[in-house]
DNA sequence: CCATTTTTGGTACTTTCGTATGAGGGGTAA
DNA sequence: TTACCCCTCATACGAAAGTACCAAAAATGG
C-alpha cells in the first residue's frame, strides 16, 4: 500500500513536471514541440499500460499464477507434479512412461500417492481440484 | 482479422493527424498549446488502456465466454454437452448416469460418439480439448 | 554415516473406460 | 410416409486406470 501511494505521488509529480515542462518549451521556444508532444505520447501511453496492468492485478484477480506453496503443503513430489501435469495434457499413463523414461507401473505408484495426496478418485478429478486449488496452469 | 487491422490502421491514422494538428497548432499559433498536449496526453492514456485490454485478451485468453457456435459446429447434440459438462466435473460414467438418470450404457455410447466428434481417445484428452475450444468453462 | 524421502519397479486384482454393434422409440423435415 | 437424427439401453470384449502390497536403489538432510 505505502509503495502504492509512494509510485503514484512519483507519477503524478513527474506528470506536472512534463506539463511545466512542455509549457516553458512551447511558449519560449519553438524549438522542440514535436519532441516534447513525442514524450508526453510516450510518458502517457505507458502511463496507460501501467493502470490496466495495475487494474487487472487488484480489480479481476491473478490469473493463473500457480502456488508452490500449497504444492508443498499437500506434500506433492516433483515427479508427483510432473505426472499431474501430463495427467492434465490428457496423457495415458504410458505416455507419460514413456514421455518420462520410466515403466507404466512407476507412473501408477506416483499417480496413486498423488490422488491420495489431492483426495481424489480419478484423473478428472484431479485435473479440476489441482485447477482449483492454482497448482496447474 | 480484417477488423483488427481496420482499428489499428484508424489508429495509426488518428495519430499521425494528432501530431500534424499539434505541429500546425505550435508552430504557427501558441494559443492552445497546453489544450494540444492535454489531447495528445488523454488519446495516448487511452491507447494505452486499449492495448493492454487486447494484449490481455488476445494473449492470456478471453475470459471463458461459451462458444456455441462451435458446440453446433462439431455436431454435439444437447446430452452429449451436459455430460460432456459432468465429464469436466470429474464424474464416473456410474456417477454421471445417476444424475442424468440414465444407464451408464446410455452415457457409455454418448461419450463415445462424443469423443469422436472432439476427435480425442479419453475423457482427460476431451476437458482439455473442450477448454481449448471455450466450450466449457 | 544414518534416517528419511523420493523414485523406481514389480505382481495381482478390481474397477472403470472405451469401442463395436445392434435395436427400439420419438421427433422432425423433406 | 420415409429418411434422419437423437436418446435410450443392452451385450461383449479389450484396454486403461486404480489399489494394495512389496521391495530396492537413489537422493537428501542432519
Amino acid at each position: 500500500m505505502k509503495k502504492t501511494i509512494l509510485t503514484f505521488s512519483g507519477i503524478i509529480f513527474g506528470v506536472l513536471a512534463l506539463f511545466q515542462l512542455s509549457h516553458y518549451q512551447i511558449t519560449y521556444s519553438h524549438l522542440y514541440s514535436e519532441v516534447v508532444v513525442a514524450i508526453v505520447a510516450v510518458v502517457f501511453l505507458l502511463m496507460g499500460l501501467f493502470i490496466a496492468k495495475k487494474k487487472r492485478q487488484t480489480a479481476n484477480e491473478v490469473p493463473s499464477t500457480i502456488d508452490h506453496h500449497k504444492i508443498e503443503n499437500l506434500g506433492i513430489s516433483k515427479r508427483e507434479y510432473e505426472i499431474l501435469q501430463k495427467i492434465s495434457e490428457g496423457l495415458s499413463n504410458k505416455e507419460i512412461g514413456a514421455r518420462l523414461f520410466v515403466s507404466e507401473h512407476t507412473v501408477k505408484t506416483h499417480v496413486s500417492n498423488l490422488f491420495q495426496k489431492l483426495e481424489v478418485k480419478r484423473r478428472t478429478q484431479a485435473v479440476q481440484k489441482a485447477k482449483e486449488l492454482n497448482i496447474i496452469a
